[in-house]
DNA sequence: AAACTTAACGTACATTTTACGTTAAGTTTG
DNA sequence: CAAACTTAACGTAAAATGTACGTTAAGTTT
């Protein structure tokens, strides 16, 4: 939690009139790929509903809005605090708005303590985003109490937040098979078995690498590098790099239609 | 506005404390097709700021949920009050959270009349339906002071229903690539001339008809009638119908990526 | 040096797309 | 009533793409 974020968890706390929107609320699903797994940023729930043993439980990065906060704004600023990353992948794609997703039980009690208002129902809208996952936000798990979990072994979650996860991820399986977003989750430089990988556990299914590969290095928007990959056991792979403005120039005009 | 919406304002317009939730609505930007153009279903804004002469604007069809309901419930509620329809494909596409989306003027007075409450910011969750235009819908223009028009001249509407009503174009271009969700639009018995001219109505392009009927007919799900069209002055067409079930069952089991 | 591992390239065949030409079945017109 | 007209329906050849594999290459490990 930054400063900005504490001081207005400090004010909440003591005024009568928040400043949250009690009923508006933004949730944020992190993917992150670390090489070999397909992972999602989840907060603990740190603070217990009466300082007591209690469960430990996840949730995803969110918050309440402010009163005038825009929606995407406030998807932005809850990713910043929590891993200072800006100008990031960020895309809303479901709202949550079940009047009972929010039970009446030890969660929203949680809920109502930490954000010093009357809970009554609240609408949250879900963004999802693609980081890459490397020293920066591995090593010491993000800080904030922060941590990188595979999403084929979540731990329990709060409210609904586990079908935000699952409804994020078929978006994200939906959207990869027509759009490269997975550059988003690799790192500049990257190899084709990287690639694969990724599309592998995004999609849940082995491929054949040689006509991945020749799939992938027809698009005009992946560019070889003549750096080798180093310290393997065997022979190196070259890297590439996803030239972006290639790439919007290569998606102009596109007409498609399936049956 | 049927009974059970002019029963809600009257309780609204008489209460201190309303049964709406003055931040949340839910608008629906409803497709339809008659055979030559994409068209949307707007409802006229029939109540003036102070009944003298005023500005005529159009709205999407939307409404405040009311403080318990389901945001997806709300949507069938609007759709089914416009047009009696129910069960009919809805689906949520995006919302606006723009604080600044209802400005201060005239549109928001009319707003605050009409609902009976104070608002202060209104978050809009935004669906899109597809439905057939035919007799039902059309003759009387669906009553209700509620109207189609083509999406190529769509005239002023309030706050930022323009945009809503294009982002919504633009998500049913996207889906409509991938999905054969057009069936929606068209009767139960077609011609394939009939989707190709709706498809080339959302695409807006040409399409060559040779080609794309060879694509449509290897496709399961679409089942050759023994009825021909009658009353034309050239070849009958024969019709076809969409085979929803196996629709379904084709779709198991597509592994599907690009670049 | 041989074994091992993954990268990188190639090839033959099937399927799909693309760009057209041709025939068919009606109505309208002179 | 035949010729003209209009759109439906079928066909075909070439190009592009996808699929299922086999082979060679460049390193490290044993």
């Amino acid at each position: 939690m930054c400063i900005g974020t504490f001081l207005y968890r400090f004010v909440v706390m003591n005024r009568p009139e928040s400043i949250f929107n009690p009923q508006l609320s933004v949730d944020c699903v992190i993917f992150g790929f670390d090489g070999k797994h397909l992972k999602v940023l989840l907060a603990e729930r740190c603070e217990g509903i009466d300082g007591s043993a209690e469960q430990k439980k996840f949730k995803l990065p969110g918050d309440l809005i402010h009163l005038k906060e825009d929606l995407d704004l406030a998807a932005g600023r809850i990713l910043h605090e929590l891993t200072g990353l800006s100008s990031i992948f960020l895309k809303q794609f479901s709202v949550f708005g079940d009047p009972e997703r929010i039970p009446d039980n030890d969660d929203r009690k949680w809920l109502e303590k930490t954000s010093g208002v009357k809970i009554d129902r609240v609408v949250t809208t879900a963004y999802y985003s693609l980081i890459k996952i490397d020293k920066s936000n591995t090593d010491q798990e993000t800080g904030n109490h922060a941590s990188w979990h595979k999403i084929t072994t979540l731990p329990p979650l709060i409210f609904d937040h586990k079908k935000i996860i699952m409804t994020g991820l078929e978006v994200l399986r939906k959207e990869i098979r027509f759009e490269p977003i997975c550059f988003e989750l690799l790192p500049a430089k990257f190899t084709v078995r990287q690639i694969q990988t990724l599309y592998e556990v995004i999609l849940g299914q082995e491929l054949d690498n040689r006509n991945f590969r020749k799939k992938l290095l027809k698009a005009p928007y992946i560019k070889q590098l003549t750096e080798k990959q180093q310290g393997v056991a065997h022979k190196p792979a070259l890297f590439y790099r996803f030239d972006r403005k290639q790439y919007l120039e290569s998606r102009r005009d596109i007409l498609f239609y399936n049956f």
